[in-house]
Formats: structure tokens, C-alpha cells, sequence
DNA sequence: CAAGATTGACGCGTCAATCTTT
DNA sequence: AAAGATTGACGCGTCAATCTTG
């Protein structure tokens, strides 16, 4: 048996049962992709944020960051002033209509998690937990890095 | 703690630094994404298959898998025979060359994850399908997995 | 019509090259 | 030169529309 294999399978998996490739529309009519969502949040816990200080919070390529935040930007949920201090830095700060949208999305994210452990008994928890607990640290042990 | 968002945080992030997103060059210079080799292991196990039959095993739309399976034929790791009984199937079975290669990257794959691997016992393993396989059940029960 | 497969338009990520600012 | 951001080309997935075969 192809052990190895299974945590990629279990990951792709997992990602499209879960729907994250998939935007959400909320309450209200936007519509938010989940990088969006994570985005808004990561905004709304600290701002304003580079783009580059962004994209490490997210684990995102510069180039993502900046096509991302460019569409935040169109929709009005962001807004970009040049750092005065230092022209190369964008500062990225979300707007009213921002933080409005980030609330909702948070809402209407944790009722589907409510009705997804409500489905789950005392053992699968534990199972999901006790897999998730070896999972991260493997990686933490292993570090960071990857190979070519 | 924000325990909602988690699970999409760290799907992300194992993705990363995994290396998931990014094809892995074998020894003898064939270049692979995790998404054929993962279609290369499928057809090594069991062929013929229907490309509805390998899209339903990789969870895959059959667009995806239409243009997947095209390039794994270009690259003549793959034949595809229209099947004389019912001629809208195609059978997709390996080629020689095709298992070649699938055995090379499951060795290559082996040595990419080596110290992941090697920090992992079998009960460890055990522990992370389990958990895994649990939370997929458990969205699946709960409906269409996505909200609307 | 239904099922299998294909194609087009698009989203979201990568890498590599480029531009501006320091 | 180095750092932040942008753009182009591309990979790989989605959905929707379409073609062929049954």
C-alpha cells in the first residue's frame, strides 16, 4: 500500500469537500473567496499592512498579494496609501464597507461550522484531533524547508 | 482563539510547505505535478478506467480530467481506446513508459518526504488518515460540504 | 433525453522579468 | 544593488455550454 501518498489524497480531498475553492456569497450579496476572506481578517486584526507583510501572514507570493489586494481594492473593501516614509511600501487598511463584509463572512462561516460538529460525535473529534495534533508535529519537526 | 478558521489556515499552509503546488522533476528528467502522478498511481493500480471513473477516484470534474488525461497521452505515458462496446468511454490505460515513470516518482516522492516520513510511525500514519478520513465523512453528512 | 467527453471563460496560485524607490 | 510592487505566461482547478453516442 502507497502510504505515502495518502496525505496529498486526504489534503486535495479534504479542500474540495470542505468547498474552499469555491467563493461564498454572504448575507447581503457579496460574494468572497476564501483568499479574500483570510485577507479581510488578517486586515481587520492589525492595520494597515504592507503587501509584503500581508503576503507572509498569508503564505502568498508577492504577485498573488498583489493581484489579490488589487481586487479588494476595486471593490471597495480596501484602501492603498503610499507610505510617506518610504514610497515603495503600499499601506493596505480596510474601509467601513470592509470590516462590515469580513463580520458577516465571520458569521455566516461559524454557522457552518456549528452544523458541522454538531454531525460529529465524541470519537470522531477525538480522531480528527488526535490526527491533526500528529500531522502538525511532524511538520513542525521536520521544519520548514522543502526539497527541489 | 478564531477555531473556525483553522482548518482552512492549516490546509493552506501543509499545502506549502509540503511543496504540493509545484510539479517534482524525477531521475531521468520527466517533470510531474502531484495531480498526474496521482492519476499515473491510480491507473497503475487498476486499468482500464473511463474517464468519469478516474475523475470520480481523483474527486476531479470531468473537465479537469479531460485535460489532464490529454496531456498524460502527449506525453505518452497514457493510451486512450474508445471502447468498442459503448464508444462514449474512452478505456485509459498506462504504457510502459507511463508505469515507468509512476514507479520512479513514488521512489523519488519517497526520498522527497524522507525525514517527514521517517518521523512518522505507522500509528502515527493510522492517526492521520483516520482523522482525516473522519472530518471528510463528517462534511459529506452535513450536506454539500459549501455554503451557498 | 442522458451520459461521457471536450472546449471556452475564468479564478487563483506559481515563477521570472521588469519598474520604481531607496 | 536591494526591496516592494506589478505584469506576463503558465498550471490546474471550477462551471457552463456543446458535441457525440446510446
Amino acid at each position: 500500500m502507497p502510504s505515502s501518498i495518502v496525505i496529498e489524497e486526504l489534503l486535495s480531498q479534504l479542500i474540495r469537500t470542505l468547498g474552499l475553492h469555491r467563493p461564498i456569497t454572504i448575507p447581503g450579496g457579496e460574494t468572497l473567496s476564501l483568499s479574500e476572506a483570510l485577507a479581510l481578517t488578517e486586515l481587520a486584526a492589525r492595520s494597515p499592512l504592507s503587501q509584503r507583510e500581508l503576503g507572509d501572514r498569508l503564505q502568498l507570493e508577492k504577485s498573488s498579494v498583489s493581484r489579490l489586494v488589487a481586487g479588494l481594492e476595486r471593490q471597495g473593501w480596501l484602501t492603498r496609501e503610499r507610505d510617506p516614509e518610504n514610497r515603495r511600501l503600499y499601506r493596505c487598511a480596510l474601509t467601513e464597507h470592509g470590516l462590515r463584509v469580513v463580520e458577516r463572512w465571520r458569521t455566516h462561516w461559524h454557522q457552518h461550522h456549528d452544523r458541522l460538529l454538531a454531525s460529529l460525535t465524541a470519537d470522531d473529534l477525538d480522531a480528527i484531533r488526535a490526527g491533526f495534533a500528529t500531522l502538525i508535529r511532524a511538520v513542525d519537526s521536520v521544519g520548514r524547508g522543502h526539497l527541489s
